[in-house]
DNA sequence: GTAGTGTTACTCGGATAAATATTGTCCGAGTGACATCGG
DNA sequence: CCGATGTCACTCGGACAATATTTATCCGAGTAACACTAC
């Protein structure tokens, strides 16, 4: 029960996305510069956000990483999701048929009880994920968080954002 | 987001060990037999339940491990943690404070909202297995799964339980 | 026949390798911006 | 002066190592049962 380093740095990438006016982008170097990561590992997350369907990735000069729909509609379970994977974390391996006396298949038609309470209790750690919108913890931060640190962020944004040219259907 | 293989290993010996009448045994190398396992590895996860309390292990001969406390006071979220570890599986790295712009500790006093978040999720994930008692486990087992397969197993159970000294068998 | 004692076989327990997944790094393909050249 | 074009720098994208974690295995310490011997 571990999840990986990338989950933190992607979530806040999406957060710092966020920020960002219009449609405007920011470049993977520049988020990871802000996290002090390494860029080149960062992509490999923001690259399965863009496969996910989470980012939208623009390439070429003054290209960059931005949403792909409102952070309304962008929850926390998407991002795990992406980036984790979207199979559950407990996988039964059926080692209730492994032993040394065997029955046909008719014998196990019912699914195993234990993967069934396990992966009850994952639908609600999913059902949670799933409550959690991206523009609530944006909300969350510009609220809550020390004045200094916000003024900073949305400076930091307002510094690096690329306001895309060729695409200014706004 | 993964759980290792050992978790589900744990929770079927777990409740073969409360189908043991009373206070007998059953050694590692039986349960490693009755699911195919490698006995070895098993010895391992069974000494991390040990180690938590939710078995109890008795050496020499005729020994083995057995249930700690009754199949009622044990839960998968016991059994869980003891193998995968007591820690959430999302460990804020702060790295919101590994960028470039740095301010005083006084800045972040406020928890990371995206920790919050997260550790929410987990806090229902928990709640979820804390729910499950090993004895619904059993009893769950026993009246939908097949019988045939219900039957082998407690005559497994029988065949290989070892009672212990201070209790005398009928 | 009974009690004491030494042996023994079986158990758990931890230290030790192999396999796998994760983390981190590098170089190449693609694309739009910019400077240059011609009209 | 304006437009087309070639070059270039910057971007993402995927392929390639290094590290950490998980999985699997082996051998040793400990213990209670068993057998043997002495009384």
């Amino acid at each position: 029960m571990k999840l990986g380093e990338g989950v933190e740095a992607a979530i806040h990438c999406a957060a710092m996305l966020a920020g960002v006016e219009g449609s405007g982008t920011l470049s993977g170097a520049t988020m990871a510069e802000a996290f002090g990561l390494s860029p080149s590992y960062l992509l490999k997350h923001l690259n399965l956000l863009s496969a996910a369907g989470v980012l939208e990735s623009v390439p070429g000069p003054a290209g960059g990483y931005r949403l792909a729909r409102a952070a309304e509609r962008i929850t926390l379970l998407d991002i795990v999701l992406a980036v984790e994977g979207r199979e559950p974390a407990f996988r039964c391996g059926e080692i209730r048929q492994r032993g040394p006396v065997k029955f046909d298949a008719s014998a196990y038609a019912k699914p195993c009880g234990i993967n069934a309470a396990m992966l009850k209790a994952e639908r609600a750690y999913r059902a949670a994920l799933a409550e959690a919108r991206l523009s609530d913890i944006v909300a969350d931060f510009m609220g809550t968080a020390d004045q200094r640190v916000v003024a900073a962020s949305c400076a930091f944004v307002e510094r690096h954002q690329r306001p895309q040219k060729s695409t200014k259907q706004a």
